[in-house]
DNA sequence: TGATAATATGTCATATCTGACATATCTTTA
DNA sequence: TAAAGATATGTCAGATATGACATATTATCA
């Protein structure tokens, strides 16, 4: 069992700015979930990266972005949809069943 | 296994719209696991709302948005995109786990 | 150490998605 | 059948996400 305050430490390093303790416990389980799915699939993306030996300019040019956008996409920066992460994974060949796999982790 | 042809029915009755049948098949891996995806979870948040006996007027005003959008949502129109059939299904309670299993399928 | 590669952060113009609306096409039910 | 309810389709102004760029920070290694 987490507690919030861990939960909040743990998302404010991964780039998610909350502005206070009553803001983060106001999250809605809607919201939470959202941002729990960025999360493990950022993680993900950088995972299959790293397996694959590419760094972040290559995946780039892969997916046709830039490095800074994959930064935030591995980060699940506030500032990035699911839907381009979703989209990255799949470039890198990535099955929906593993997509799958990877959000019950 | 499904013929390409029937493929493309399939999706043009979903309501995408496929210029030739060259254009179809040179649907990558990828573009075509991302339209699969988003049917599936469309599919999924229709499923959901009638079970609860809901209209998509009222799961618009659920997920506040309109129920043009919520017919479009559930037909997995180009129009579109995953991060908001997602939150939608969260929305409507739907568990992250719950949803990789709708990916699964 | 310092030089170089890799990754992170901030910003912005443009592309894409969104809610809202109008209206068309089913579906039901009386 | 016709009327009412539900869903689908088309459009658009405004909202949000995007690639690109500059620059900062953090590894790696000679």
């Amino acid at each position: 069992m987490t507690t919030n305050s861990q939960k909040q430490k743990n998302l404010e390093k991964k780039g998610w700015k909350i502005g206070s303790t009553a803001e983060f416990l106001g999250l809605s389980e809607e919201e939470s979930s959202y941002i729990e799915l960025k999360l493990k699939l950022g993680t993900n993306l950088r995972k299959l990266r790293t397996e694959k030996k590419l760094t972040q300019v290559e995946l780039a040019k892969i997916i046709k972005s830039s490095q800074s956008r994959v930064a935030k996409l591995e980060i699940g920066d506030p500032s990035v949809s699911l839907d381009l992460i979703i989209r990255s994974l799949l470039a890198l060949g990535t099955s929906n069943k593993e997509i799958a796999r990877a959000i019950s982790s």
